[in-house]
RNA sequence: GGGCGAUUAGCUCAGUUGGUCAGAGCGCUCGCCUCACACGCGAGAGGUCACUGGUUCAAGUCCAGUAUCGCCCACCA
């Protein structure tokens, strides 16, 4: 045994770290059965810029149960991943370098990016190879960054089973997946009004939006009857949309309308004679009541255009400007004013067009709405009807909803409440599940379109990849059965342009990190997976995502348990956000106060609650974490030893008692999935160990009443303090290890949970009976305190009162009362008293 | 508008089936260099448990309603 003179925190983290990587004691086993593995599905974390404490606490919460399942016995498959597809990384790369991807270009070999760290302010068109090899070269970067913070935190994941989700198999797994979905119809694509972000120029999906509040006003325009000349008013906050205006449309029970069904109206500037319609859906108390549809101003806009079989009068391309060549029927001449204009200043011109023409009545009313945004964009979305892909998700077919609702049941939820938010969004779903993304750094999808004679694809038989070619990129590889010259001749082949939304392959995170399709035996053996840990805010698309491709794939919910973290808000509780500047960086945390200290504030926070940060509460978790240093020093340093033969002495059998109870209360929550709960019991009982127990019989402990008293406290304090540190070993895995290491074999992270058979002592325990002394040792400390002298002040004589029940306990103990309390002659006064009460004469 | 959650000491939060449940930590005050720890120890002060009704012998605890806050969704002419 070798116990340090003086311990420190300082430096434990790389020290263990070190260790814990040479000896691989979390390295997963792959020959054990499926029944005696925990596999958790670890979310791969975005790879765009830098991790905040939210992470850090999530991350931490899904070690906790990591390590409380190796310490049960699992053997614990804990991978990590890294989700460095998509667009955050590409807008990263943009930045960081100074490019941008233009797929037209060809590939430089030399290429040499203009600009590093994002002071570029140009961004030079490059090939799409180039772009990609630029993606994964700072992708491979921030990687590292992230597992060296891992590391430092204490995550026990297995880094031999890391992966990204660009990396080959990941690539090959989603690309397996889509095609068996498409094979089996669960997948397909489709030309359709699709919510469209004009500065990615990509389609996004339902669940990638977000609503923002943004200034805009009513302008109230006047339609002209054709039957009548009379004029109808509509109100719009989008009139440069009257170009591409279908129709209008009005509550079927709205009596100032009613007559107006079935006719048709001339729109102002551009002269379309368009008819007007009843829908439910018009709402009589907004605007004027009678609306006009646009192909497409909104979501609303599609349902009428859908439901009403309107024609399309598309006006907004994909860069977000107007299309040169208005639709038919549109006067050329006025459409003319706007064409090529932005959505923006096509609004201005139309706005003075209608003024010029008096067909806007009075002027535009400031309100302010909500928008639809892509989360990552900063324009609004627009609608443009374009060719997709689409994985059914249940949003248009009540059977598959139904089902993948049945699923979210399957699932054990903690906290229970977060299944409503899965219920509700799986209800909520207006469509499918729109996949395609029109952008480059992303998992392309695997399938050629052959070409006719006229050189025009066919896009009703697309050719799909060979399974065993997987992955594959249509943009350089050429389909089974053709040649690479053929690609883009008549007769030949075109490949698919498309990469796949990043959920797409974030949705197969348990199959690709399992092996499945590459290494079916390690797949077996871990899936379905015990456990998906995250936050509430991906629910609706990670979570629900991977439920749909599981239940598509294997017919089984991909997981047992979800275990929902919150948010780490800042102290006014706002979320944390880039561009609210309020994010708080981990590593300084770290470094001021050490990981076990951020561990315990981690955990301190219950499953799914919000948090806000606090750097004070940091110092309270370095102080347990000093305090398990010193405490385990000095019970050492005592001669503790566990022995539970040799545990004689009434107070040491109640400690131990009280303890057992301590095991049961900390299973029982971590098997409940509520590592707070566990730690509360653990720490509480600590304190008392620390400030109590040790206090009282650190003097008997020495040896001042005799060898036999002496070796049951040493006996005591040696099986409590065996049993603390594996019961803090998930919360404070350094330093309980660091302690471990003086005195034990092996690495605490693989011994054994405590049980409460361990500290079981023959006969009888009075598992109150520290409590009870406690407040007589706390009297005697008040009244020293209350004295202002020092609490190794002598006190001759102290009378203790109290109920007969109370005193008879006290007995059991009072030679380590005495010794604690510096008390020479300790009374007993018999007077059958309420109150338990010591009095201190000094 | 729908759903979920929250409202207990200055702050952050426990109070699991109604009866020592009015608690903890931080902060604050006062004291103590006690031979493990001054990155410490001890002792204190602090609350009409959001509000209004109701059930009950008994309600932070159950029921109904109100208010405020947060999140998710819907609407968004």
């Amino acid at each position: 045994m070798t116990v340090p003179e003086k311990p420190t925190l300082d430096g434990l983290e790389a020290r263990w770290a070190n260790a814990w990587e040479a000896s691989g004691v979390y390295r997963f086993d792959r020959t054990k059965p499926r029944a005696e593995v925990y596999s958790i599905d670890t979310p791969p974390p975005t790879v765009s810029g830098s991790l905040h404490v939210g992470h850090v606490f999530s991350y931490t919460h899904t070690d906790l149960i990591a390590r409380y399942q190796r310490m049960q016995g699992r053997e614990v498959f804990y991978p990590m991943g890294f989700d460095d597809n998509g667009l955050p990384t590409e807008r990263r790369v943009q930045n960081y370098y100074g490019v941008r991807c233009d797929p037209s270009l060809p590939y430089q070999a030399d290429f040499v990016p203009p600009g590093e760290g994002g002071s570029a302010k140009e961004q030079r068109p490059i090939s799409r190879r180039n772009f990609i090899e630029l993606c994964v070269r700072l992708t491979g970067e921030d990687e590292k960054a992230f597992e060296g913070l891992w590391r430092r935190l204490g995550l026990s994941v297995d880094w031999e089973s890391a992966y990204t989700t660009i990396e080959p198999r990941s690539r090959a797994a989603a690309q397996r997946a889509f095609l068996r979905n498409v094979e089996r119809g669960e997948a397909y694509q489709a030309e359709a009004p699709t919510l469209w972000d004009v500065t990615f120029r990509t389609a996004v999906a339902q669940a990638e939006l977000e609503d923002r509040e943004r200034p805009g006003a009513y302008h109230r325009v006047a339609f002209t009857s054709v039957a009548t000349n009379e004029p109808i008013h509509i109100e719009t906050t989008r009139p440069e949309l009257l170009a591409a205006c279908v129709a209008l449309v009005a509550h079927p029970d709205d009596e100032r309308y009613k007559p107006l069904f079935g006719t048709t109206v001339r729109t102002p500037l551009f002269g379309v004679e368009v008819p007007v319609h009843a829908h439910p859906l018009a709402a009589p108390d907004k605007g004027s009541g009678i609306a006009m549809i646009c192909t497409f101003g909104d979501l609303t806009d599609v349902v009428w255009w859908r439901d009403l079989a309107l024609p399309t009068r598309a006006i907004v391309g994909v860069d977000g400007r107007l299309v040169v060549s208005p639709p038919d029927g549109v006067d050329p001449d006025a459409y003319a004013r706007i064409a090529g204009k932005t959505v923006f200043s096509a609004q201005q011109e139309v706005v003075t067009m209608l003024r010029e023409s008096g067909a806007l009545e009075g002027e535009p009313r400031p309100i302010t709405h909500p928008v639809k945004f892509f989360e990552k964009g900063d324009k609004p979305l627009e609608i443009v009807t374009s060719r997709q892909w689409y994985i059914r998700n249940g949003g248009r077919d009540a059977e598959l909803r139904e089902a993948l609702q049945e699923r979210g049941r399957e699932l054990i939820w903690h906290p229970a409440y977060m299944q409503s938010r899965y219920e509700n969004w799986v209800a909520g779903l207006t469509g499918d599940w729109l996949i395609s993304r029109q952008r480059f750094f992303g998992v392309p999808i695997p399938v050629w379109y052959r070409l006719g004679a006229d050189g025009t694809p066919d896009y009703s038989a697309p050719i799909h990849a060979d399974d065993a070619s997987l992955p594959v990129d249509p943009s350089t590889d050429s389909p089974p059965g053709y040649q690479e010259s053929q690609r883009g001749a008549p007769g030949g082949f075109m490949g698919d342009p498309d990469v796949m939304d990043t959920w797409a392959t974030s949705s197969l995170t348990p199959q690709i990190a399992g092996g499945w399709g590459s290494d079916d035996d390690l797949f077996g053996r871990v899936f379905p997976m015990d456990l998906r840990p995250q936050a509430h805010d991906i629910i609706r698309t990670w979570l629900f995502s991977t439920v749909v491709r599981s239940h598509l794939e294997h017919g089984v919910v991909p997981w047992k348990h979800a275990a929902i973290s919150g948010f780490v808000v800042d102290p006014d509780r706002k979320k944390m956000s880039k561009s609210k500047g309020n994010v708080i960086v981990p590593t300084e945390i770290l470094e001021t106060y050490g990981a076990d200290a951020v561990r315990w504030r981690a955990a301190s926070t219950r499953p799914g609650t919000d948090t806000p940060f606090d750097e004070a509460q940091m110092k309270v978790g370095r102080r347990l974490a000093m305090k398990v240093l010193n405490a385990s020093k000095f019970a050492l340093g005592l001669g503790a030893a566990p022995d539970l033969a040799a545990v004689t002495e009434a107070l040491d059998r109640a400690l131990l008692a009280q303890l057992a109870t301590v095991i049961d209360q900390a299973t029982a929550a971590f098997d409940d999935y509520d590592y707070t709960r566990a730690l509360e019991a653990t720490e509480d009982f600590f304190w008392t160990f620390c400030d109590d127990y040790i206090e009282l019989v650190k003097e008997r402990a020495y040896g001042s009443r005799g060898d036999a008293v002496a070796e049951s406290a040493k006996a005591a304090l040696g099986t409590t303090l065996s049993v603390l540190l594996r019961l803090f070993a998930p919360f404070l895995p350094f330093v309980t290890e660091e302690v471990w290491s003086w005195w034990q074999e092996g690495s605490v992270h693989r011994s054994t949970w405590p049980t409460r058979d361990e500290v079981a002592v023959t006969g009888d325990a009075d598992s109150g009976l520290l409590a009870i002394v406690g407040v007589a040792l706390s009297q005697v400390r008040g009244a020293k305190s209350n004295a202002q002298v020092s609490m190794r002040t002598d006190v001759p004589q102290a009378t203790v009162r109290g109920s007969d029940a109370d005193l008879e306990r006290l007995r059991q103990a009072s030679d380590d009362l005495a010794a604690a309390g510096r008390i020479a002659t300790l009374i007993f006064d018999e007077a059958d008293a309420t109150e338990l009460t010591v009095e201190v004469s000094l």
